[in-house]
DNA sequence: CCTACCGATCGGTAGG
DNA sequence: CCTACCGATCGGTAGG
């Protein structure tokens, strides 16, 4: 039941290597001692070394993009929930897919930079796209006063920074599961933004 | 008068190199064909690659805690200053230093994994002592009901990782000189905290 | 700071 | 998935 291919147990053994070496600092070798075959035998799963860190960083920033869409209100929608709602829903997708496999999205967020120039590009436009989702809704809650008077590309890079250094110090442990990380990511995000505070003030 | 050493150079350009390919992904002779010189001629300079890393992570862990040191009230100080002025202190100090030098405060942040076993473990110790500062401001500020009641270890991270993801995206500009952008960063972290709305809660 | 050179390791291919 | 092998590059040394 529990299917693994060969191709996912590479991309999981490299993705724990990526994730402590580096990129540069892994060889093909060293992947392929972590599954006990000989570094050339990998190249019958895998077209290049290259290849393997672009199926990590791909399928990783898909994850993110498909768990923002599934919060992102359709544009029809009759009302659009208020900005601290669609942050926490933003903030809590984020966190969810750091802790569920922090290896990978620990690749995908420091070892992109390591891509082929025109998948980097790529890379570069996703992210951008991704960040601009939370600037959006930053944007939006400052608009209607329900978040403080923040600059909202400062205030997207900092939140995500945070969210994304989960990948580099975050281990599960008894006195903070991946539940309650969340939730104090999820107050000390809207407290940055001083949500709120600030419906009451202006009309 | 603008004193500028062989050495000074070199670590100029390693922490170039380290910052945009990282330390395993930049070979000693790329450092060397940024100073035109020979890969070989480095070492009349420098004793290995890794003790040019050193040089430059041991000094920038340095810098950080200087400042640090800087902006702490004594211990037999009459009273200390409120939290939230502590916090500020600090957070100033240290977007201060990352945009003043990002390229060595990016390899202080990201490289010092590539450190040999001894030195790692020695970083690994001062930056947890760092961030110790954070997380007793934090506590203290919690304790007087001045922050809001958050976790102090994850509310640090929190923090200095957003601060510290300054170094891989920040870049002056017009818009956002280095001035504003420690504004904003101390008013979200000071929000983060929900500083200052606390206070008068309970007693 | 240079030339000349070292052994080790790199990513990858050929041919089973 | 293996053995055998490729040219290129790695960090570093010797000796000027």
């Amino acid at each position: 039941m529990v299917e693994t291919t060969r191709r996912q147990e590479i991309e999981d053994v490299a993705s724990s290597l990526f994730h402590e070496h580096g990129y540069s600092g892994t060889s093909v070798r060293d992947i392929a001692r972590a599954l006990d075959i000989q570094g050339a035998s990998l190249y019958a799963h895998v077209a290049s070394k290259q290849d393997v860190l672009w199926s990590i960083v791909d399928g990783t920033a898909s994850r993110f993009e498909a768990a923002a869409d599934a919060v992102t209100p359709a544009p029809d929608a009759e009302s659009a929930p208020d900005p601290a709602d669609r942050l926490t829903a933003l903030v809590r997708a984020h966190v969810g897919i750091v802790t569920d496999d922090i290896e990978r999205a620990s690749v995908f967020i420091h070892e992109w930079r390591s891509l082929s120039t025109d998948r980097r590009a790529e890379i570069a436009r996703r992210r951008d796209a991704y960040e601009q989702r939370f600037r959006e809704v930053i944007a939006d809650g400052v608009g209607e006063y329900a978040f403080a008077p923040v600059d909202p590309v400062a205030a997207a890079a900092y939140l995500l920074t945070a969210l994304n250094g989960l990948a580099a110090w975050y281990r599960p442990d008894r006195r903070l599961t991946p539940a309650a990380l969340a939730d104090a990511y999820v107050q000390l995000s809207l407290q940055a933004l001083d949500a709120g505070r600030h419906a009451e003030v202006p009309v």
